[in-house]
DNA sequence: AAGAGGCCCTGATAGC
DNA sequence: TGCTATCAGGGCCTCT
């Protein structure tokens, strides 16, 4: 759930909180996400100074001061929580996730520094860390994904290129992060709403105007949910017991059987499984 | 080589 | 009330 806006909004929160602080101590609750965490990951850390906090697609990217790298990758499920050093009640967010609590289960990576620690919560353990020694193997670990969504390289010329031949529906290329960087399943489905494009047409009968409008909606969704604060966010039980704004903020996502928001449109958003995966569309609007 | 589908995992929810 | 089945989806893997 976490795509390109919502890393981002982490990415920027802690930049602002964790910017040339330096790590004290690192604790391993359980090793085992997607990649299992390494043994030398605790000491590796240990000492280091973040310099500062980058990001490429739904990567998080601490660049530190041994010139090494560790990324985050938050998965499906994976949040962080910023708390204070003996003052458990005043915990901060970084993610999206609305308890004001530190949540007690799936506490699975503590990073500690002087006068706080970072949690990393993951209850389905999709997320993964991952030590990169250089620059030169993080250019090598990006070097097969496409360009990211908001990238100048991300263009008409590009798009309309890269489709001809290919035989594969829009809406899969759409996640396909070898094709564009940083979109999920959400937001795929929220651009080709805008774009008007039916998710199951194939690429190679896109025309250049349609190639056009992906450029043109990819980045206007995208930069729209960064302000917003990250929106691909499905409820977690909230312990606040505030109402949860996940599905206001779409147009078609989560919004099977009701009535498409285009003025002038009176189709119905429908609900399609394409591989294996939700897709929401107008059945009357988009071609 | 492109594309489809399976798998990892837990929690929320639906249905009986 | 309590059980089981289904769904959620990012990325990597295998198979055709």
């Amino acid at each position: 759930m976490p795509e390109l806006p919502e890393v981002e909004v982490v990415r920027r929160s802690l930049d602002e909180k964790i910017k040339q602080k330096k790590i004290k101590k690192v604790i391993i609750r359980n090793r085992n996400l997607r990649l299992k965490i390494p043994y030398n990951f605790s000491n590796f850390l240990k000492n280091l100074k973040v310099i500062k906090i980058e990001r490429f697609s739904k990567y998080i990217i601490f660049n530190l001061s041994n010139n090494s790298y560790c990324l985050l990758h938050l998965g499906m499920s994976g949040t962080l929580h910023l708390v204070p050093r003996n003052k458990k009640n005043l915990i901060t967010n970084l993610s999206f996730y609305n308890s004001p609590f530190q949540p007690i289960k799936h506490n699975h990576v503590e990073i500690i520094f002087d006068n706080f620690k970072i949690i990393y919560n993951d209850p389905r353990r999709f997320g993964f860390f991952e030590i990169i020694n250089d620059k030169e193997k993080l250019i090598k670990k990006f070097k097969n994904f496409g360009p990211e969504a908001l990238d100048k390289k991300f263009n008409k010329e590009y798009i309309y290129h890269y489709f001809k031949n290919k035989k594969k529906n829009i809406k899969n290329f759409l996640i396909d992060q070898k094709f564009v960087s940083g979109i999920g399943n959400i937001y795929a489905s929220e651009i080709l709403f805008e774009c008007k494009i039916n998710p199951i047409k194939k690429a190679n009968l896109l025309n250049k105007d349609n190639c056009d409008k992906i450029v043109i909606f990819s980045k206007k969704v995208l930069l729209d949910a960064i302000r917003k604060g990250g929106s691909s966010i499905k409820n977690f039980k909230n312990i606040a017991g505030t109402e949860g704004n996940f599905q206001k903020n779409f147009n078609v996502y989560f919004r099977e059987g009701l009535n498409c928001k285009k003025s002038k449109c009176h189709g119905t958003i429908k609900k399609k499984i394409i591989s294996n995966r939700s897709t929401f569309f107008c059945n009357i609007c988009q071609k």
